[in-house]
DNA sequence: CCAATAGTTAAGCATCGGCTTGACTATCTA
DNA sequence: TAGATAGTCAAGCCGATGCTTAACTATTGG
């Protein structure tokens, strides 16, 4: 079982290729194989099957084999958590500076 | 000048790792000084500078230098993109779960 | 001026990540 | 059942990452 953070760690390290993020973008529009993955990229199979395997690791993609061919989707809950992750830190960054904001009005209504 | 793709790399890295993750909440309680970014880390200040290299490079902190001191401070529009890219992604993954959901309606009712 | 403080640079090392090729397995299809 | 199709495994290459230590450069306070 892994924890949250490491969850993270592999959510935004399979995020940070703009092969996987393509991927991701081409799964968006339906299921598709390996291969059907693998036919726009300027890569061998292998090489495909790695990130594949990076973004199922992530949580991002599931897939199942069937007769030969191995389907690839989605798995439309697993950003969830990496976009809480986000949501909350821009929250708290922006009520931060809110609070400065007050601070300096409060500091020019004195005078 | 970077293209939105690799602004995205470099966001993503640097968020794939619990040690920046640490170093951005630490952040979030105000400004710091290098050396209080590195007092909780069990590693060497030199480490502590390449993780911060590495989050100053995709844009989530700005830091300047007043007289020995270098102060460390989250740039609170950063994040706006991963955000955005994560949930355009959550939007059209749902909006396909929907259809999904309807067309199977839509079989169901034909009985 | 001297010594402590705060940071920086450079070199080196171990491991990881992204890719390749080559050999192999399993499943269709004619 | 032969050959094409779809995928998998393993080894190895090489540059990127995450760390270390050692040496060095400001600044600052006594």
């Amino acid at each position: 079982m892994l924890n949250q953070s490491e969850q993270l760690d592999h959510m935004f390290q399979a995020l940070a290729d703009p092969v996987r993020r393509g991927m991701l973008e081409r799964l968006t529009g339906g299921p598709a194989s390996v291969s059907e993955l693998a036919r726009p990229l300027p890569m061998s199979l292998p090489a495909v099957m790695q990130h594949l395997a990076v973004l199922e690791n992530a949580g991002l993609v599931r897939t199942q084999k069937l007769g030969r061919v191995r389907t690839c989707q989605i798995e439309p809950e697993a950003l969830s958590m990496a976009e809480q992750w986000i949501n909350d830190r821009r929250t708290l960054w922006s009520r931060r500076l809110d609070a400065l904001g007050e601070l300096l009005a409060d500091k020019g209504e004195s005078t």
